[in-house]
RNA sequence: GGUCCUGUGGAGCAGUCGGAGUGCUCGCCGCCCUGUCAAGGCGGAGGUCGCGGGUUCAAGUCCCGUCAGGACCGCCA
């Protein structure tokens, strides 16, 4: 076997406090130049963090003049402890090889502590604006956040499963899907794995998916996306929407979790502190909730305004920042909602709101083939372009519910963002399709 | 889809009552500086004031249109 023995490994800037008086290589982008008369400081970024190369030799310093910001390139050198380095360590005596041509400058200084570049100008160079501490942060965050996703639900035995994001007719009540050409034939993307992830309850008894979802809604806010990522769940068995909620409680207490485990530094990057989960999170009725934020009795639905006065009253009232609402009227709840046996105006359905802005929705879901039909027939809607949902329900499926968190609204109310675009890293709206 | 706001060198802004493309912070280029920390000092380059039309002796500034961006609302996760 050939191996390569000369070759130094090569170490992440985080990594050098334990290589002191050691040669080490490492690589990454050309964060930072500072270039004095007989000295010359580079700042070195790599996936962990910052490391500083200190350059006297006057030919390593004549070569490392010509390299602009954002090069990247290769150092091997020897680490010192110096209490006047940022990190307590450097890199001395060092070879510098550029693993590229100088880079072009990016249209803002990624070096600085805040990117003041705004948003458009950002999402318009997004492959270099993410590089920025404080974006990528967010993205950290937003992956630990997915892995505590799944840890949760995996250790309570559920499966992860993939449906097709390509469907023949949209899921929820008609209109806001994107059409496309399917061999000739009409398709859509999918606006939720809803039907799919019921259906393998059917198999699994609990299921869960992470992916994207297409929304065709001409929503122009900063809490819309016609792309994002949903976090889905469904499980059998239920009594009704309450079990529902309490495996949303524990799925949410695992994602801040793993946030804390594995995005501590990410955190502090952000100054974010993540907030605790209750071991039960307050929930109010629907009713309940209009008379609490001030809205007319015989208002079908929540307004932004009205979450926002829920998110205050729940944190004053409970020190929560998570609020269920519970009850919502059927009539605004699509057609597989199951109804509350007590108030059949009222759902099985619940809102979950963090710091005031709708982040999950759930419920229980009907389980009997009749109650579909009978649901449909209401609403004057064909079984047909259900058939395929529909039927499986004349084969046995058990009281079963779930719930749909987004991801870039749970990233963006945990890291204080005003706009889920700060935390998406490709976003798609309304304006954008790139980069 | 509705309402409101904003378009000024590469980035972010200011520009008053209509009076010469004026100004600020940063970047860029050149020179200087043994230890920088968002380095510092001196000098320089870079602009069809989004685009089109109008009013006026005179428009970045006022009016109309248009394009682009943003916020709120509707609706949603």
């Amino acid at each position: 076997m050939i191996k390569e023995v000369t070759a130094v490994q090569r170490i992440l800037s985080t990594q050098l406090s334990h290589q002191i008086g050691e040669s080490v290589r490492i690589a990454g982008w050309l964060h930072r130049r500072r270039l004095l008369k007989s000295v010359a400081f580079l700042i070195v970024r790599d996936a962990a963090g910052l490391a500083q190369v200190v350059v006297t030799d006057p030919t390593v310093r004549a070569a490392v003049e010509s390299l602009s910001e954002e090069t990247v390139v290769e150092v091997t050198g020897t680490v010192i402890a110096n209490p006047t380095a940022p990190a307590g360590v450097e890199v001395v005596e060092p070879a510098v090889r550029p693993l590229g041509p100088p880079a072009v400058p990016p249209p803002f200084d990624l070096y600085r502590p805040v990117l003041t570049a705004t948003l458009p100008t950002q999402l318009d160079h997004a492959p270099t604006a993410l590089r920025h501490p404080s974006r990528s942060a967010a993205l950290r965050i937003s992956a630990a956040a997915v892995a505590g996703f799944r840890a949760a639900l995996d250790a309570r035995d559920f499966v992860e499963i993939h449906t097709p994001k390509v469907v023949a007719s949209s899921t929820e009540s008609g209109a806001n899907v994107f059409a496309l050409d399917w061999f000739g034939r009409p398709a859509y993307l999918a606006q939720s794995p809803q039907f799919y992830k019921q259906l393998m309850v059917g198999v699994f008894e609990r299921v869960y998916e992470v992916g994207p979802v297409f929304r065709a809604e001409p929503h122009d806010t900063v809490r819309h996306l016609a792309q994002y990522t949903s976090l889905d769940v469904e499980l059998g068995f239920v009594a009704d929407h309450r079990d529902v909620m309490v495996v949303l409680r524990d799925t949410l207490a695992g994602m801040l979790g793993a946030v804390r485990a594995r995005a501590g530094a990410a955190l502090a990057t952000l100054g974010v502190e993540p907030p605790e989960v209750p071991a039960e999170i307050p929930a109010v009725h629907f009713t309940e909730a209009l008379k609490i934020a001030g809205a007319p009795a015989d208002e079908p639905d929540l307004a932004p305004a009205h979450e926002r006065a829920l998110g205050e009253w729940a944190c004053r009232e409970h020190g929560s920042d998570f609020l269920f609402v519970t009850g919502y009227p059927m009539a605004k709840r699509p057609f597989y909602t199951h109804p509350d046996p007590a108030r059949p105006a009222y759902s099985n359905g619940f809102d979950l709101l963090f710091r005031g802005m709708e982040l999950v929705t759930g419920g229980q879901r009907l389980h009997r083939y009749e109650d579909y039909l009978a649901a449909l027939a209401a609403r004057g809607e064909p079984v047909e372009p259900y058939a395929g949902y529909v039927d499986a329900f004349r084969h046995g499926m058990p009281p079963h519910g779930g719930f749909a968190i987004g991801l870039e609204r749970f990233v963006a109310r945990l890291t204080g963002a005003a706009n889920v675009r700060e935390v998406t890293a490709f976003p798609r709206d309304l304006h954008r399709l790139t980069p």
